[in-house]
DNA sequence: AGAGCGTTCCAAAGCGCTTTGGCTGACTTG
DNA sequence: CAAGTCAGCCAAAGCGCTTTGGAACGCTCT
C-alpha cells in the first residue's frame, strides 16, 4: 500500500493526501480524517526510503563508534543506550552506530552527515578541545554532547553531570572526617570528566588549606587492574592515604582486593569513596563494606539526550544549552573518621 | 556532485555511468577506467537514499534492542558489538539498533523488515523455541543467530560457542580432582546457554556416576548480587558443595565475595570455575585468586557474525549452516584437589 | 550483400514520497 | 457588481539512483 494507491482509493490527489497525513494546514478537517481514517484502516505507512529522499530526513540517530584491536569500548555504553533506547523506542527513533577507526573518527562523521544518514548525533565524553565537536559544529548537524569539553571557541549543547561538585563533596566529607592524606584514583587524564573530578577535589582541600600531591593522584583507564595497581601504589607509599575518592566501581573493585592483600581493612585504615554510573549487575551496597559513592544514573542520561536530541531534530531546542545534572552522595560503610 | 554532473561531465548518460562504477559488464573496459577514475577524481559518492531507494537495500545491518524500565541489556552486548564494529568498519556497514518495547520485540521486527531498513539482522541468545528466529526466518530477511535455540522445526544460520562441551570439561577436571559435590551456578534457565552448559555438568556427573541434586543447582540473572546470594544458599547448605562452575565473571564475583564472608577460602574449602567471555574490564587473573576459566572471546564472535552477515547480504553464505566454537579451559589457582 | 550476433551505449521508466506553483470556486469588500 | 481574497485541492516536478528495453555499430558468416 503506497501514497498512489491509498490517494487513489479516496480519489484525491498525492499531494493532499501526504498533507492530510503530515498535519499541513491546507487541508479540510473532514478531509484529513478520512485520510486518516483510510490510512489506518490499510495500514498505511510512508516508506522511509522514498521520504528521506524527498527530504533528506532519516528518522535516525547516529552515534559514531571508534573501534580497533587495541580499543574498548567502555562498559558505561550499554547502560546510556538503555536510557537511549527507552525514549527512541516511544519515538520510533533509531539509533546507527557507524564504527569508526578510533584514529580517524573524522571521515565517519564527514560521511554520514554528507550522505544525511542521521538526524543528529550524540558525542560522548568530550575531551577538552575535542575535535569531534568542532567538526560536527561546522558541518551543522544537530548534535549533543554527552559530558562537556574544554577550551573550544564556541559553546555547544551539552548534558553533563556536576562531576567537580560530586567529587568536592565526597572529599569534603572525608576532610571533615579528619582525613588528612586523601588520594584520588581518577579516570584517564585526557577526559574532561577526570579533569573536573580532579578540580573538585582539590578544591576541598585548598579550602582546608591541603593539596593534592603528586603522589597522591593516579590518572589510568578504569579496570579493575588499574584500580588495583593504583591502590597498591598508594598504600604501599610511605605515607599512605587514609582516604580515597576514586572514580568507577570497577576500579573500586581493585581498590578493595589491593586493601585486603595488604592486610587492611575499610574503613578501618582506609576510608573510600567511589562514583556509580549505576550498573544493574554491581552495586555498590553489596561491595564486602558497602561502598559510599556519588552517584548519577548514566541511563538516565541516556534517555534525556535522545529526548533533547529529538527536540532539538524538530526544531524545538536550539542554540547551546548546556544542562548539568547535580550526582548524589550516598554514604555508606565505607567511610569513617581517619585513623588515630 | 551527482551522477547526473558526472554523467554529463563524462558526455555518457547516467545507465553506463552507474553500470562501469557498480562493476556491470556491459561496458568496455577503458569506458569503465574512464568512469571510475573521474568518480575518484571527483569525489563522487552515490546518494545511499536514492540508492536505497531504487534497489530497496540499505547496506545496514540491524539488531533489535529489548527495552523497558526493567530490561537491563547485558554488559556482554558491549564486547560483542567491539567485535562487529572491528569488521564492519572496515566495510563500511553500519549497525543500526531499534529500540522495542521487550514484550512485543514484533512489531519492530516487522517494522524494519517492511520498511526495508536493514539488509540482515542478527539475533542474540535466542531461548528454546524463540519467536524472533521463527519471526525472521517467515520474513525471509537474512539473518544469522548469536547463540543457539532448541525445539524449532527448521533449521537457521547461527553461531554459538559449544557450551555444553566447555562445562562438560570443568566438571570433568573437578571430578578428577576428586571433588563429589559439585554446584552449578547458571544463567536464567530460560537461556539455551544455560541449558547447555547445565547438560555438559550433567554429562560428565553422569559418566562418574553421579547426579547433579536440585539443591545444587541455581539459575539466575547474571549480577553480582546473585552469584552472592546464590553462593551463600549453597554453601549454608548441609552438604555444602566443595566445587562451584559458574556462568560468569560477575557472578564469580560475588561467589568469591560469599566465601570470604562465611571464612572460606578458595580453593582450600571450594573450588572454582567460571566462564569468562574476555572483559577487558575484568581478567580472571586478577581474581584475589586467579580464577580458572571457561574462555571464549564473545568479540570475536561479533566480528565472526558481521563478516557472515555480510555474506549472506552479498549471497556468498546460505542455508542454515551452524559453526560452533570450541571454548578454551584455562586452569588457574582457583581449583584445587578436593578437601579431605 | 544481407542476415545474424555480440558489444556498447542510451532514453526513459521506475522507486514512493514531498513540495512548488497553480487552479477553482465560494466568499468578502468597496 | 467587479475585484480581490482565501480555503482547498491538484498536476507535475523534483529527490538521485537503478534497471528495462531498445538502438547503433562493427563484426563474422553464408
Amino acid at each position: 500500500m503506497n501514497l498512489k494507491q491509498l490517494s487513489h482509493m479516496l480519489s484525491l490527489s498525492q499531494t493532499t493526501v501526504s498533507r492530510a497525513l503530515n498535519g499541513y494546514p491546507e487541508v479540510s478537517e473532514e478531509t484529513r480524517r478520512r485520510v486518516m481514517d483510510a490510512a489506518k484502516r490499510h495500514g498505511y505507512r510512508p516508506n522511509p526510503s522514498a521520504r528521506r529522499l524527498a527530504t533528506g530526513k532519516s528518522g535516525m540517530i547516529g552515534y559514531v563508534l571508534p573501534t580497533g584491536a587495541a580499543v574498548d569500548i567502555d562498559p558505561h555504553f550499554v547502560e546510556f543506550l538503555s536510557g537511549l533506547g527507552d525514549y527512541a523506542r516511544s519515538h520510533e527513533l533509531d539509533l546507527v552506530l557507524s564504527p569508526a577507526d578510533a584514529d580517524d573518527e573524522e571521515t565517519t562523521y564527514r560521511r554520514i552527515v554528507a550522505n544525511r544518514q542521521v538526524d543528529a548525533v550524540y558525542i560522548s565524553s568530550p575531551r577538552p578541545a575535542d575535535r569531534r565537536l568542532a567538526l560536527v559544529n561546522t558541518l551543522g548537524i544537530p548534535f549533543i554532547a554527552h559530558g562537556r569539553s574544554e577550551g573550544l571557541d564556541f559553546d555547544y549543547p551539552y548534558l553533563d553531570i556536576d562531576n567537580e561538585g560530586a567529587f568536592h563533596e565526597a572529599a569534603r566529607l572525608l576532610l571533615q572526617l579528619g582525613h588528612k592524606r586523601l588520594a584520588l584514583i581518577n579516570g584517564n587524564e585526557r577526559e574532561t570528566f577526570a579533569i573536573h573530578r580532579e578540580r573538585g577535589v582539590r578544591r576541598a582541600l585548598a579550602a582546608s588549606g591541603m593539596t593534592l600531591g603528586e603522589r597522591h593522584i593516579r590518572s589510568v583507564t578504569m579496570t579493575e587492574e588499574n584500580g588495583y595497581r593504583a591502590a597498591r601504589r598508594l598504600l604501599e607509599d610511605g605515607e599512605p592515604p587514609t582516604a580515597i575518592v576514586c572514580s568507577s566501581l570497577i576500579m573500586a573493585l581493585g581498590v578493595v582486593r589491593a586493601v585486603r592483600d595488604l592486610g587492611l581493612t575499610i574503613p578501618g585504615d582506609l576510608s573510600l569513596i567511589a562514583h556509580d554510573d549505576v550498573f544493574p549487575w554491581l552495586r555498590p551496597e553489596n561491595f564486602p563494606v558497602p561502598l559510599s559513592t556519588t552517584r548519577s544514573s548514566i541511563r538516565l542520561a541516556g534517555a534525556r539526550v535522545a529526548e533533547r536530541l529529538a527536540a532539538r531534530i524538530s526544531g524545538l531546542e536550539e542554540g547551546a544549552r548546556g544542562e548539568v545534572w547535580p550526582v548524589d552522595l550516598v554514604v555508606r560503610g565505607s567511610v569513617a573518621g581517619a585513623p588515630v
